[in-house]
RNA sequence: GCGGACGUAGCUCAGUUGGCAGAGCACCAGAUUGUGGCUCUGGGGGCCGUGGGUUCAAAUCCCACCGUUCGCCCCA
């Protein structure tokens, strides 16, 4: 006997109950995007690596450390994609949808692949949900998008979930900001600062805003925000959407200190927080990033969308509830097997969900199958039954038994 | 990539100063040939994560590796 084979770390086999889950997210997703006009569009898992590198970011982690690429047989680069946007864009541009119409909405779903120390939450094969809204480059796009991600959660059942808004500002009023922050930064006492802020200083100053010691946190609290250093049309942009989220009814909270770490994010930028899972606790990033299909070499149309994180999503979902069977057929004798088998046909094509056995078994098993399979009915099969053209129905719940004719038993069915 | 915790039966876990490999649940069989989900009795099941070291003797102590898990970084 050989070893049996092992699957690969950070990759997961899902069972019942949390396959239904996932079913059930994917499902909502389709339902509610669908009703803001959102279509299903499916990209490969493999790009060419140059995709994500101009997409992402050449400097972000993701591209530098957490890709799984490769060459193919014909020596090409390609990688496995680590997020959705970026193919999104390419089948985008690929199409030239931009010419045929003006606004395009797209829902996607599927597994994403980040070399990463799996933990809570947190795998290397992972699942997302992904909306991007092409074309609008009105405020309005905003809050719909973030109003519809509200909608959705909601129908999912999850409480206690905040949405967090800030603006990155864009090309024009970003890179000053950033000057400025860092100018602000080196007058700190850098021996006070954790190692990682030291860092960030040279490779992404931004990121400082966001360190979890509170430490750093202190000394960072007077420091100078993007919202407060935007440029005038940026803060407009941001004002309005504010607005349409209050009258859309949407509670949502300023977080002057969010940042993203994809570089493609501008101005309109969102995070849903939960803290009822840990460390891992962002469920959905997003925000607007209209130079990104320029970049990838297609049009200049705007676009924002973001991502959900299926296995978060599913850490905070209601209990699944799998749906009981609703019978299970007990053969207790072996001539009893034919008329079984006519029954559960019988039963299965009137819509009932149940089991039967496939060999006789004493009725001391039997009813141990059927209080394991929490079947509300078992239907009793022997010798008597089939010359009686009838079968006994155990109601497993009350213990209330009666007899019906085989003939018509899915009338005794409710 | 870095740090902590944990790896013993299908599952949940005991296992004392190093001394015969254990329990509960689950499964199978019998008590009990069709009124049964209870109870009782019996049974199958283990490279004690892997490899090395210390020892008369290692599940137990030491080292390395692998895996799981929780964090850091980063991200959904």
């Amino acid at each position: 006997m050989s070893d049996p084979i092992k699957r690969v770390k950070g990759f997961a086999d899902l069972f019942e109950p949390e396959s239904t889950a996932f079913t059930f997210l994917e499902n909502t997703a389709r339902r509610v995007f669908g009703l803001y006009g959102y279509t299903e569009l499916r990209t490969p898992i493999l790009e060419r690596t140059e995709l994500f590198a101009r997409g992402i970011g050449d400097e972000t982690d993701v591209v530098q450390k957490e890709m799984y690429t490769f060459p193919d047989r014909g020596g090409r680069s390609l990688t496995m994609r680590p997020e959705a946007t970026a193919g999104v864009m390419r089948s985008f541009i690929e199409a030239n949808l931009a010419n045929s119409q003006p606004v395009s909405k797209f829902f996607t779903y599927g597994p994403m692949f980040r070399y990463e120390q799996p933990q809570k939450g947190r795998l290397r094969q992972f699942h997302q949900l992904n909306c991007e809204c092409l074309g609008p480059v009105e405020p309005g796009a905003d809050a719909e998008i973030i109003t519809m991600l509200m909608h959705f959660l909601d129908e999912l059942g999850i409480e206690d979930l905040c949405v967090e808004i800030n603006s990155l500002g864009d090309r024009n009023c970003r890179p000053a900001y950033r000057q400025k922050l860092l100018d602000w930064a080196r007058q700190l006492p850098a021996d006070q600062l954790c190692p990682d802020c030291r860092r960030r200083m040279n490779t992404n100053p931004l990121r400082l805003l966001d360190c979890k010691i509170p430490a750093c946190q202190s000394l960072t609290q007077d420091a100078p925000v993007m919202i407060d250093n935007i440029c005038p049309e940026c803060r407009e942009h941001f004002d309005a959407v504010c607005a349409l989220l209050d009258k859309n009814g949407v509670p949502w909270k300023l977080n002057p200190r969010m940042v993203r770490g994809l570089d493609y994010y501008m101005r309109t930028t969102f995070e849903v927080v939960s803290n009822k899972i840990g460390s891992q606790g962002a469920v959905t990033g997003g925000g607007r990033y209209d130079g990104l299909i320029r970049d990838l070499g297609g049009p200049d149309v705007p676009g924002i969308g973001f991502a959900s994180g299926m296995e978060r999503l599913a850490m905070l979902l209601p209990e699944v509830k799998l749906q009981r069977p609703d019978f299970y057929i007990a053969v207790v004798e072996d001539m009893a097997m034919n008329c079984a088998f006519e029954l559960s046909r019988n039963l299965r094509r009137a819509g009932f969900k149940g089991e039967m056995s496939f060999s006789a078994k004493k009725m001391k098993h039997q009813m141990k199958v059927a209080a394991r399979l929490n079947a509300r009915k078992c239907l009793i099969l022997g010798s008597l039954e089939v010359e009686n053209q009838m079968v006994q129905i155990k109601d497993m719940d009350s213990g209330e038994q009666i007899a019906a004719p085989l003939a018509d038993i899915v009338n005794f069915f409710e």
